[in-house]
DNA sequence: TATTTACGTTACGATACGTTTCATAATGAG
DNA sequence: CTCATTATGAAACGTATCGTAACGTAAATA
């Protein structure tokens, strides 16, 4: 009888898992890290501020990465309800929008900061930066295989080129601090690459 | 008598500071870099292997991160010899030919996530991400006001998110590493913002 | 009831930080 | 030459943190 088969049979004996130790965990995680930054968290601190044994925290995650990671998508940020009706660039010009809305904050940097930090190869940082990334990565990637299908856009530089395009500037930003976000930044990005990629140039906009 | 004018009448009483004890350190920061990375690199170690005292070290620097930044810089990239009389979309292209051959080494995404790990309002971060951002940067701005001067271009989406597009991909994947660094990454890029900026867009590419 | 697993507290050994103390070294001034 | 000064590396220091072990108690199942 493996353990598969013992938990499949009846509740495993002993005392249960504190769902409450873990959330208090996950809220002190991310509450340090949005007080004093990533460099700073420190799994002692994150212990008194839940009012938990270091113990507790060993067993649920393996070093203070993983829970920093597990504290960020435990409080995922809001998605944005996207329109599919409108035009391509303006849905990508909205979506845009709702990036800098979501990661131009000390989250978003500390986020980004997590994601730098990590051992690319690490089988832990792909799947975070994958739950990260995922998203408006493929909404982008949406909108703009629509618009191809359209014949609006061709997208011959490759997809995954454009999107780093796209997303890239933001993150250095925010990660390099050399000029700040804005709204005004995200529309000349879209532009520059709309410009780009769309089929029928159009120069009214210089 | 002020030490400035101590410093300026007379060498200074007392034993002078080592200069091969200095270039120890930088060295043995550097190799510590290379081999460990940022996130392992501590000045115990480096004393060790620089073979000097910890005070020694403190009395350079104030701490690892001043010591990491000092490191790179003491050993800075070549410099690439740039040729000021081919066509700007090809110097542009060369110019980050040799970027990608200068960042995409281990040493390259070291200095990112040095630069990134940086509080980005503290002034030794400013001064280390001018240096190492200002050469290819300024080499960028110069092609492509150049190239604005002569009619082929135009920047009406502003020189500094122009740049961001050039150079933020290259960054993005340095340190993310979702994917690989590329000549032919480098070359999207290229094209991508070229053909949004030229003033005759060239259609042939597609 | 006994057994098992989880909890928080405490302690542990190891590592690292930044600083101090110390003996010695290396200079310039008198 | 002596003396004063500054730098050096070794050693030590107090503090902080890591990840783990030991312990008594808690909370569950059989």
């Amino acid at each position: 009888m493996s353990q598969a088969d013992f938990e499949s049979k009846s509740p495993r004996p002993g005392r249960p898992r504190s769902e409450a130790a873990r959330i208090a965990i996950l809220r002190a995680a991310h509450q340090i890290l949005m007080e004093d930054g990533l460099g700073r968290l420190t799994v002692e601190a994150v212990a008194e501020r839940a009012r938990v044994g270091k113990p507790t925290i060993y067993r649920y995650w393996r070093n203070a990465q993983e829970l920093v990671m597990a504290a960020f998508l435990a409080d995922p940020a809001p998605a944005q309800a996207m329109d599919d009706a409108g035009a391509a660039r303006g849905r990508l010009q909205a979506q845009m929008n709702h990036l800098l809305d979501t990661f131009d904050t000390v989250r978003g940097r500390q986020i980004a900061l997590t994601m730098a930090a990590a051992d690319p190869e690490s089988e832990l940082a792909k799947a975070f930066r994958t739950r990260i990334m995922l998203q408006c990565r493929e909404e982008g990637r949406s909108i703009l295989t629509e618009a191809e299908s359209r014949g609006e856009v061709h997208l011959t530089a490759g997809i995954e080129t454009i999107l780093d395009l796209i997303y890239a500037p933001v993150f250095y930003r925010l990660l390099v601090g050399h000029k700040p976000l804005s709204r005004e930044f995200g529309s000349g990005i879209v532009d520059l690459v709309w410009t780009s990629i769309c089929i029928r140039p159009s120069r009214e906009i210089s």
